[in-house]
DNA sequence: CAACATTAGACGTTATAACATAAATAAAAA
DNA sequence: TTTTTATTTATGTTATAACGTCTAATGTTG
């Protein structure tokens, strides 16, 4: 649907101004679908991401400082995630002996087993993006990656 | 910069999968930029949407569900917004007489100026977007629209 | 009218983002 | 070596999103 029409709204002033918008409306329409996602595994977006870039490093531990480099959102906030993680057993941390400012974060066999489970309904999103073709799929990738510079 | 450069990580498992985070990201970047702007008006940009919708309103008043049905990522939490802002003296709230469980919410003459300087800096998404032509931009929001059905 | 259902909003809770600051440790400089 | 600086993480604060629950007011039905 159109965006003006979505969010009952006049004009927008230019077709800069409409793009800013149409990208935070979308951005939204797609995390409440993925939100949906999660949610019946017991997790966040958030959260996900980091189990993600755990399992990228596996077997080797990552640092607070490589989770947050890593992350999509960049946030202060890594250490407190860690914790909520290691709290489901997902996670364990440790101290590095080398550099004891440093914590070393390992995903656990559960937090694997978790992500292999949701690595099967990831195709998900080719339902959810089924109103556009490969080929403006791939348009859009472009056009997004332009516009970052 | 080619999104798996920019986030490091492999290659993706198809464009679909590419796009979500492709969105995820563009998102986050866009919201970098606008959270500065708007710090520099001490004001959140989930409140400068709500006071854009009661200017829209005025010198009408908003009830709060107004206020939920219109904000561009809907949320249960209309009630503390509006309590922040009224205390930053940007709006004024009283109970509706005709129905007493209603809230009327109007923006005050101090929040109208507030806007007015901001409208004036608006024109900052044009630099934002400077890495692509306007033909992109409109195809940008045509893909955007149509990926959400 | 009385009993029940619905609606509008307030508020409590948890997870998060963005910010600042503190504390511990390591590295560098004097 | 002692002092200073930088790095890494933890923690405190505020604003928010998403959830649920509660209450007051209004509507509906018998």
């Amino acid at each position: 649907m159109k965006l003006e029409d979505e969010i009952k709204q006049k004009k927008f002033k230019n077709d800069f101004h409409k793009l800013a918008v149409n990208l935070i409306y979308t951005h939204g329409w797609l995390s409440n679908h993925q939100a949906d996602f999660f949610k019946s595994f017991d997790i966040t977006g958030t959260q996900y991401n980091i189990l993600r870039i755990l399992r990228g490093q596996h077997p080797n531990p990552a640092s607070i400082n490589l989770l947050k480099d890593r992350m999509l959102d960049k946030m202060s906030d890594a250490s407190r995630l860690v914790e909520r993680l290691k709290n489901k057993g997902l996670v364990e941390r440790e101290i590095c002996p080398e550099d004891r400012r440093r914590v070393e974060v390992k995903i656990t066999d559960s937090g694997i087993e978790l992500l292999k489970k949701m690595d099967d309904l990831e195709d998900k999103f080719e339902n959810l993006f089924a109103n556009i073709k490969l080929s403006e799929v791939k348009m859009l990738n472009e056009l997004l990656d332009k516009i970052r510079g």
